[in-house]
DNA sequence: GTCGACATGTAAATTGTTACATGATTTA
DNA sequence: TAAATCATGTAACAATTTACATGTCGAC
């Protein structure tokens, strides 16, 4: 039964493939997870999950567990869905991601040590220091130039965001000293 | 002409009222202002803005500013609006905003320089710090006692998020000294 | 035996994205 | 005068939120 038309996943979609990449997870322990732990911001009220879980079946990137009898229903990943996966970890970095997705990068991170060797790894971290770096540095000129004319809440707010990218350049160092 | 319901802005919404709470501005400025500067990570298309600012018209945060010859028209933040941005800022912080909304927490302050008092002002940010610090604590003690079960990229994705909120606790620390 | 947590779902309304469409004005 | 940018909009679709609905299971 295939499809005709193409998933584009969300990035809730991503992160339930990341979830289930190792153990098959139910629904509702994919909406604790949501909710108890600091990842990402999806909602995990069951009027996103379900309907999300079900999309991910319909698309057959994931699927329903055989279980006997227990009313627990676990899905567990397709090898479409590490395939999509595997695809989304290794797509090149660009500069708009650096600029206004950082917590979407972070994620790939989070979710790829298995699916992805080591020197891919580095290569993600590399292109991330790299292209952050440049993006903090026109970051850092724009403030320089800009900066007295900025009202002070403004700037304040600017500067949050320039030492944001510094820290997160930072942990790109030592997350790749960390896995060398 | 009165409106039945109640509108409850979305963060873009907020985005736009701050935007022009100073001097009225057209679409297309407003959709350039999202494009090219790092004001959050709103959509600038035309699919996205014209029909939020149809939006806030409805509900009379904004209006249309008379304009006589030029085609371009400006929207201008009404009192209304003045009154719902107000209340955003002032709103208390909660729990869930700093672990889950810092971004919206930043937009917040960025904004409410001119519509809120200095002592208002210093209470938001002593607010975010105190709350974003004991949930600091409780990452970092979670993470004293799981670090050990997590594999490699769980606990470098973790410590980015306990490295990101050292960060902000001590942007706080310098608004609050450049403030007073 | 009732309360809270477990567990899964649906429906309506809203929001946001993508793609299309149009026309004016500026610049090379 | 052709291309790029300015400028505003709509339509179809996809996704999300909110609220509702239902039922089980274990603990106190």
């Amino acid at each position: 039964m295939k499809n005709n038309k193409i998933i584009k996943p969300t990035l809730l979609d991503y992160a339930i493939l990341g979830l289930i990449q190792d153990q098959p997870l139910s629904g509702y322990a994919i909406r604790k997870l949501f909710e108890e732990t600091a990842l990402g911001n999806y909602s995990s009220s069951p009027g996103t999950i379900y309907p999300a879980l079900h999309r991910l079946q319909k698309f057959e990137l994931v699927e329903k567990q055989a279980q006997g009898e227990t009313a627990k229903t676990c899905f567990k990943i397709t090898t479409n869905g590490i395939l999509m996966l595997k695809n989304w970890f290794l797509k090149p970095i660009e500069k708009t991601d650096v600029e206004k997705k950082t917590s979407e990068l972070l994620l790939r991170f989070g979710f790829m040590e298995t699916l992805v060797n080591k020197k891919q790894r580095i290569n993600f971290l590399t292109s991330f220091h790299n292209l952050l770096n440049s993006y903090a540095k026109e970051l850092q000129e724009f403030y320089n130039k800009e900066s007295h004319k900025m009202p002070l809440h403004g700037r304040l707010a600017f500067q949050y965001g320039i030492d944001s990218n510094k820290t997160t350049l930072k942990w790109c160092k030592k997350a790749i000293s960390q896995l060398v």
